[in-house]
DNA sequence: TCGACAAATGTTAGCGCTATCATTTAATTT
DNA sequence: AAATTAAATGATAGCGCTAACATTTGTCGA
C-alpha cells in the first residue's frame, strides 16, 4: 500500500525498513540521551557546539523527520495555527491568508486551512471542532458574528483568537479589519460629492456586503437619493454574475447613473456587460467596486474601488496571535486597517 | 494570555478551569472505561446504543473535544492530508484543491495546505519536512518534477502519494493530470488549422506552461509557421502581466494573428491591453487562454481556451490517496484527465 | 438449564516526544 | 586547591489517546 515499498520476499535491506525513524534512532547513533536531541533541534543554543553537530550529522544520515504530533502532544504546542474562511478559492481572503500564513511562517508556525463557506450553524461547529481537534496554538476567523454554540467552542478552547474583515468593541479575543458601515457611508458621501442622481447596486448576499450596502442607501437617502436598485447574487461571486447583474438593473429600468459593487470582480462583470451592450463607462455609467484586487487598477477603463488593506489584515493578525501566544502584552485588541477610496477612471 | 481566561484571584469556577477536558473526563462522567467511549467515538457501531447515548450526552455536557494529536500518535493514523500547490490565491490550483478537500472531508480527513510558492530547492525540502512532521495519512504534490532530496523524503514518509497537474510513465506513487506536451500540438494543431500565418505567444516562466510552449513551437514550426514571438512574465500571472505582454509583442512587432497565453488571467489582459488600444477582437488580433476558469466564458467576447477538468484532478487524486490508504488496490495509478479546446469569440 | 458463541466492555501497554527536575562536567573565583 | 557558579547532559514521568488482547455479559439452541 505504501508508497515505494519494497515487497520482495528475500529483501536485503534493514529491518528498520517499515518502521519510521524516531528520537531514540538519532540519540543511539549520536551517542547521547533523547532529551539532548531534542534540545538539539528546539533549543540548539542549549546544546554545546560539538555535540549539536553530531546530532545533526545523525539527522541527515538518518533522515530523521521529528513527529510533531508527539512533540505537540508532550509539549501541549502544536505549533499549528489554524484560519477559517469562507472560501479558499475567493481571491480576497487567499491574499489575506497568505500575508497571515507567512508571517507566522518566520516564526514556526504552521496554517490549518479551514472553509467554512457559506454554511448552515451545524457545520460550523462541525468544522471548529474538527480545528480545536489539532489543539491549534492560535486560530483566525474571518467575520465577528458567530452562534452562540460557535463562540462558546472557541472560548473554550482557551487559545488566543483574531476575528478578521471586521470590526467590534466586543471580540471574542482581538480583531482586526474595518467597520463596513463606514465604508458604505463614505462611498454614499463619495456619489454625492461626484453628483450622481441615480444609483445602482450589485451585491453578494454576503453578511458584510449587505451591511455595506444598508449603509450606502441610508446615507444617500438622507441625501434625497432614493429609488436606488439593487440587484442581490448569490456568493461566491464572479464575473458572470457581475453581468447578470447589470442585465437585472438594466431590466428594472436603470440606464444611467453609477453602479455600486460589492467586489471587483462584480464590477468586473458590470463593466463587460456595459460593454457588450454598447454603454459607455463612465460616461453612461459609472461603476464602483470594493477591494481593489490586483486587476483593478488595469482593467480598461481603470476600476474606481474601495481600497482594503488586505497584506496588513493578514500580518497585524499575525501579530496579534504571536504577541498572544508569547504571554506578551496586546496594548490594542481591536485594530482598525480603515479603508480608501481609490479614484480611477470608471467613476 | 487566553482568550476568556478568567484572572479573578478569588475565582468560584471549579479547578478544572484551565485544563481540557480529556477522554478520562467523559469516560468518569459516563461511568465506562475510556476505551468505550474512544469506540463510541471512533467506532460507535461497536457500542450498545444505550451506552452510546450515555456517552454523547456526557460529551455534549463537558464540551469534550478530542485531541487529535493523541489519537494520531496511538494510532498512527493522523487523519490529515497535506497538499502542496504552488500558490494558495491561484484560482486554478484553489479550485482543484476545493473538490480534493471535500472530497476527503466526506472520508473524514482534514487537509494541510502547504505552498511552495515558486522557490529555491532548500526551501522545497524545508516545506516538505515540516509537513511530513505532521505525519498526514497522504499527500498530494503539484507537478512531477522533484528534486534528488525531495523524491528521497517523500518515499522515505512511507505514505500513499499522488502528482497532479501533470502527468508521467513513472511517478512517485500515483499520478493525475494531463500532458502539457500533448495540450501545446493541439492548441497548433488548432492554430494551423484555423489558418493563422502569425502566432505570439503570451507565457509565464512556469515549468509546466513551458513545456506547452515548446511543443507548440515546434509543432508550429513543423507546419511551416515561423517567426512566432514570445513574451516571458514571472508568474503569480495577473491582468497586468497580461496587458504588459501583449505590449511587448507589439513592440516586437506583432500586429496581427493570434496570441496564445499560458493562462485566461494573461489572456484576459492581452484583450485588455487590446481594447485599451483599439485593436478588434478576434478580427485583427485572435486570442487563446488556458485552463478555461469561471470567467473565461463570461468574458466579452468570450475567450477560447483549453478546458482542464480541475474538479476531476482534485477528486481523482482525492479517490487514489484513499484508496492506497484503505489498501484498496489501485487498478491504473496513472490518470489522464485530458483536456479540451473550448472555441468561442475570440478566436 | 447449560454450554457455545457473539456482543459489549475492560486492562494493559505504549505511540514519540518534552517538562521537570537531578546530575555531571566545565569554567571561574578566592 | 577547594569552593562556587554556570553549562551541558541525563533519568523519569506523563501528555491523551488507541491497538491488542482479555474478560464479562447477553443470546440462543439443544
Amino acid at each position: 500500500m505504501s508508497a515505494g515499498s519494497n515487497n520482495n520476499t528475500e529483501t536485503t535491506t534493514s529491518r528498520i525498513d517499515d518502521a519510521s525513524v524516531t528520537l531514540e534512532d538519532v540519540a543511539r547513533l549520536t551517542g547521547v540521551s533523547t532529551i539532548t536531541v531534542s534540545r538539539a533541534i528546539n533549543y540548539p543554543e542549549k546544546v554545546a557546539a560539538k555535540t549539536l553537530e553530531k546530532v545533526s550529522r545523525a539527522i541527515k544520515q538518518t533522515g530523521y523527520v521529528p513527529n510533531l504530533l508527539a512533540g505537540g502532544l508532550a509539549s501541549r504546542r502544536s505549533r499549528l495555527i489554524a484560519a477559517i474562511v469562507p472560501a479558499i478559492n475567493n481571491q480576497v481572503y487567499a491574499e489575506t491568508v497568505q500575508y497571515f500564513s507567512n508571517s507566522l511562517k518566520a516564526a514556526g508556525y504552521q496554517v490549518l486551512l479551514g472553509e467554512s463557506g457559506y454554511p448552515r450553524q451545524d457545520e460550523h461547529t462541525q468544522l471548529i471542532s474538527a480545528i480545536l481537534g489539532r489543539r491549534p496554538d492560535g486560530l483566525l476567523l474571518t467575520g465577528v458574528n458567530h452562534s452562540a454554540d460557535c463562540r462558546r467552542m472557541l472560548l473554550g478552547a482557551k487559545i488566543p483568537l483574531v476575528e478578521t474583515w471586521d470590526l467590534t468593541p466586543t471580540p471574542l479575543d482581538t480583531v482586526v479589519g474595518f467597520s463596513h458601515e463606514k465604508t458604505g457611508k463614505a462611498v454614499a458621501d463619495y456619489i454625492i460629492s461626484k453628483g450622481f442622481q441615480r444609483v445602482g447596486i450589485v451585491t453578494a448576499d454576503d453578511r458584510r456586503a449587505l451591511v455595506r450596502q444598508k449603509a450606502l442607501l441610508n446615507r444617500l437617502e438622507a441625501h434625497g437619493i432614493t429609488g436606488t436598485l439593487t440587484s442581490t447574487v448569490a456568493p461566491p461571486t464572479n464575473l458572470g454574475l457581475g453581468r447578470s447583474g447589470l442585465k437585472q438593473l438594466i431590466g428594472q429600468g436603470f440606464h444611467e447613473g453609477i453602479v455600486v459593487c460589492s467586489s471587483d470582480t462584480l464590477a468586473n462583470g458590470v463593466m463587460t456587460e456595459a460593454r457588450a451592450r454598447g454603454i459607455s463607462i463612465p460616461e453612461q455609467i459609472a461603476v464602483i467596486g470594493f477591494g481593489d484586487q490586483s486587476f483593478a487598477a488595469d482593467l480598461y477603463p481603470a476600476l474606481t474601488t474601495v481600497r482594503i488593506d488586505r497584506p496588513a489584515i493578514g500580518k497585524r493578525a499575525a501579530e496579534l496571535l504571536l504577541a498572544r501566544i508569547d504571554g506578551r502584552a496586546v496594548e490594542e485588541p481591536v485594530i482598525d486597517v480603515g479603508f480608501e477610496i481609490i479614484e480611477r477612471a470608471t467613476s
